[in-house]
RNA sequence: GGGCGCAUAGCUCAGUUGGCUAGAGCACCAGCUCGACACGCUGGGGGUCACAGGUUCAAGUCCUGUUGCGCCCA
């Protein structure tokens, strides 16, 4: 009340209409403030639809002052929340001491109508949780829009620190010359960081987040850079309030405080003067900002009666200056010249105006150059609720405990796999009981420190949750933090290592040599065509930010396809002995891949220039697993690059990343072996239904054209070896044994021998369930078929799609209600 | 109040310009110590793609609205 300066309606409100333009008494300081009408601050459905206005201390109410600029403003408080001297007898008194005085007196009077809860939007200091007043005081802004006289900045060539112009800041010419008007005219900091990235300057990933950084410097609101706290970089002006008159003030004043100390200029940055809006108008605050280096005329101007300004800066002001200032700048240092600008900023997106837009216009104001050229925006970790990670909450997760019990590499492989393009990644926390390593998972009734204690639901004993304890219990042992997701990643390395370890085992007589390509059986070109493949996709993942993609690809490739096929298959020809026979050969009249492919020399050559290409794939998200294995692969395989086995690099951190030719990539070759993968498959599919014993053979025949017959008859050894079959007969005219168990395909059927094996009534009822699924998908596509619009509008591929569908399941629907037959 | 994002299997997430039966890891079930790996191998079960409309021959995918959650700004 002490501060309010007006009241106000609605100017709609028919109740006070005519009030307008009157004014109220204030009874305490006997002030007459007017009576005003605001559509924006006036809520008639409010209260009474009356609302006093306080423009120094309510925010709300000061914009209300700034449109009605006749009703004045009043500060009422002291820095230290004590009433000052415009609150008449209440001076001196904290703040909830006047309001009590306040209500006491008003009571006294006979003006107290009442008091009611209310809640409003009151803010607290974060560190010491005092309510905060809103207090009208002198702030330190920067300027973000545009200035009227054109560009005010140093922009552009010869202007910054580059290396046209070595010489400080502080010698800079001042003020910089006028851009001319017209095409490329900048003018103002945030139309300059603007333009940086609507012109491909800097870009983001995922591009979306541009839109954050160019909306908000679209408002060119000015940044407050004050900060009233007692530590930070503090604000190099001096002032001191004196006397207008006698002549200009950078010709008496000033000048008689500060030109004993050399002729003018070089200490000086800025001289300005500004007339506060009090009744004395006769007084006139001056203001200098003093250039660094200069202490002699700090302490000189102190003397008389200047003082430095308290305030410090922001300490986003500083940050803003870390791309070139940890490079030397002002200084143009050789390293500015090297790093400065750097390719990529990784940071999170709540920084993104806070900090990515402030570099940016540092970074061009100082330097003419943006500070880098692609902003990777991260995914933001949350704990398994969706909240935000905290210390104080206890639902974070140190790394170090991660790295400890998961490893480095699982730590790093999760937070890229965790990196796709959304906004934010849940990770479900653990703690590990301390006296059994059970995980027992965070509730949300754990966190905000209320739980102290918890009970291990495996062994029973009493821990306390990981979390933001300052020191040791020594009664209650602590709960270290983990996630089983970081199991992937540690399987992963594990996985990754012990495939290395599988190849270092079989490296006997290793010789390096250019790969040729008639040397190369099957399964060979196979995994280089996958290799190749893999190692575009992954490259180009890289390149776009895709990095969950990328461990996807990673993860797929070296799992699914390197370890579980090719390395499975190349297991016969590695147990060649010296003589140059299989021991399988020997052992068994089982026919072996030897016979197919004599080499184990290409074979080890495969195996190891495939892991070395590995290695170098996965040494971007699992470095330390990558180093080991390379320095592995040194000892014994130096030369083993693919092609051809060049001397291996020292460390795979400065080994050149893998390309490969086009020509590697074979389609037919994939799809020969994705179709021998099927049948694998549906053997043991077979073997597994009916729990038959993996050592003994079944006998397998499949029905199926010559030419994928021919592929199966070419693969055979493998077929066997993998899916453990004893007799393999294939091709068009192949007789089904009697009741077997079937598997069709819409390029083959397979038929296994199990004959008094098999359930024939559980058999049918399954071939049932799969007739059914098939028939209905046979309507689904011959209903789009018979619909005239389909036929026309949907593109000629994928109408001829749908009518190969419908003849591959004639077909198999066919052969299934054959099988069926046959089971009776 | 403004902006952005998310909602898909029990859990955590993929699913590029719309196009064959929606995928992975974990968890679950069954079976495996066979000379790389049980942090493993083999196979299996499990989804009305939040809800309601619309566009289209065709929608997890595009549009509108609703609900819930999260973040940023005021």
């Amino acid at each position: 009340m002490l501060g309010d300066t007006a009241v106000c309606v609605h100017p709609s409100d028919e109740r006070y209409r005519h009030l307008i333009g009157k004014s109220v008494t204030i009874p305490l300081v006997n002030r007459d403030i007017p009576i005003i009408a605001d559509a924006l601050l006036a809520d008639p459905t409010l209260g009474t639809g009356c609302v006093k206005v306080t423009p120094a201390h309510d925010p709300n109410d000061y914009a209300c002052w700034q449109r009605n600029p006749h009703i004045g403003v009043i500060n009422i408080l002291n820095p230290d929340a004590t009433i000052n001297e415009n609150g008449g007898k209440y001076q001196g008194l904290d703040r909830y001491k006047a309001r009590e005085a306040i209500v006491a007196d008003m009571e006294a009077l006979g003006l107290f109508e009442g008091k009611e809860d209310r809640v409003i939007p009151l803010k607290y200091s974060d560190r010491s949780k005092t309510p905060i007043e809103p207090y009208l005081s002198d702030q330190w802004f920067v300027k973000m829009g545009d200035l009227p006289h054109g560009p005010p900045l140093p922009l552009g060539e010869g202007l910054g620190v580059r290396a046209e112009s070595p010489e400080p800041l502080s010698a800079r010419p001042s003020p910089p010359a006028p851009l001319p008007e017209g095409e490329g005219r900048k003018t103002g900091l945030a139309r300059m960081a603007m333009e940086a990235v609507e012109n491909g300057q800097v870009q983001f990933f995922p591009e979306r987040y541009q839109n954050s950084y160019l909306d908000w410097l679209a408002e060119k609101r000015d940044w407050c850079i004050s900060r009233q706290l007692w530590w930070g970089h503090q604000i190099p002006v001096w002032s001191k309030v004196d006397y207008r008159g006698i002549g200009t003030y950078t010709g008496n004043i000033l000048h008689e405080d500060y030109t004993a100390f050399g002729p003018d200029g070089d200490f000086l940055d800025q001289t300005w003067c500004e007339e506060p809006g009090f009744p004395q108008q006769e007084k006139v605050r001056y203001l200098i900002c003093i250039a660094p280096g200069h202490e002699e005329v700090e302490k000189q101007l102190e003397a008389k009666g200047w003082k430095r300004d308290p305030d410090v800066l922001d300490t986003w002001f500083s940050s803003m200056l870390w791309p070139h200032s940890t490079l030397g700048w002002p200084e143009n240092t050789e390293e500015l010249q090297y790093y400065y600008p750097t390719n990529v900023l990784v940071t999170s997106r709540d920084i993104i105006t806070l900090w990515v837009a402030r570099m940016v216009i540092a970074g061009l104001f100082n330097t003419g150059k943006v500070p880098f050229q692609q902003v990777y925006i991260t995914v933001k970790l949350m704990d398994g609720f969706g909240e935000t990670m905290s210390k104080s909450k206890g639902n974070g997760v140190d790394p170090l405990d991660i790295v400890d019990r998961y490893g480095a590499d699982a730590l790093r492989f999760l937070m890229v796999q965790m990196s796709s393009e959304t906004q934010d990644a849940r990770l479900p926390v653990a703690n590990v009981c301390p006296h059994c390593d059970a995980l027992v998972p965070v509730k949300q009734e754990h966190m905000y420190m209320r739980t102290k204690k918890l009970a291990c639901p495996n062994c029973k004993q009493a821990f306390r949750p990981g979390g933001p304890w300052p020191s040791d219990d020594p009664d209650l042992k602590t709960a270290k933090q983990a996630s089983e997701r970081f199991e992937m990643g540690r399987n992963f390395a594990n996985k990754i290592w012990n495939a290395t370890r599988f190849i270092l085992m079989n490296l006997d007589g290793y010789t390096p040599h250019a790969l040729k390509r008639e040397e190369l059986a099957l399964e060979d070109r196979w995994i280089l065509s996958r290799l190749a493949s893999a190692t575009k996709d992954a490259t180009e993942q890289l390149e776009s930010y895709r990095f969950s993609d990328l461990s996807r690809t990673l993860y797929d490739f070296v799992w699914s396809e390197f370890c579980d096929w090719y390395i499975e298959m190349a297991k016969g020809r590695l147990r060649k002995d010296e003589g140059g026979r299989m021991k399988d050969e020997i052992a068994s009249d089982r026919p072996s891949s030897f016979i197919l492919h004599p080499s184990r020399t290409t074979v080890q050559r495969v195996l190891v220039g495939v892991l070395d290409a590995i290695v170098r794939l996965v040494h971007p998200i699992m470095p330390f697993v990558a180093e080991s294995i390379w320095n592995a692969l040194n000892d014994v395989a130096f030369e083993r690059g693919l092609p051809n086995p060049d001397p291996a690099t020292e460390s795979v951190m400065i080994a050149p990343w893998p390309e490969f030719p086009a020509d590697w990539r074979d389609a037919s070759m994939e799809t020969s072996i994705a179709r021998m993968q099927e049948l694998v498959r549906s053997v043991r599919e077979v073997r597994n239904r009916y729990n038959i014993d993996p050592k003994t053979p079944l006998d397998a025949y499949v029905r199926c054209q010559d030419a994928v017959a021919g592929d199966f008859r070419t693969l055979a050894p493998f077929i066997q070896q993998l899916a453990g079959i004893g007799k393999l007969e294939s091709g068009p005219d192949v007789t089904k044994p009697p009741q077997p168990a079937s598997h069709v395909t819409p390029e083959f059927e397979v038929y296994v021998s199990l004959k008094g094996l098999i359930d024939p009534a559980a058999e049918t009822k399954r071939l049932d369930k799969q007739l059914a699924d098939k028939k209905k998908q046979l309507q689904g596509a011959q209903a789009k078929l018979e619909n005239a619009n389909f036929v026309k509008n949907a593109p000629p591929e994928i109408v001829q799609q749908q009518r190969e569908s419908i003849a591959d399941l004639q077909k198999q629907i066919a052969a299934i209600e054959g099988n069926i037959k046959d089971l009776q």
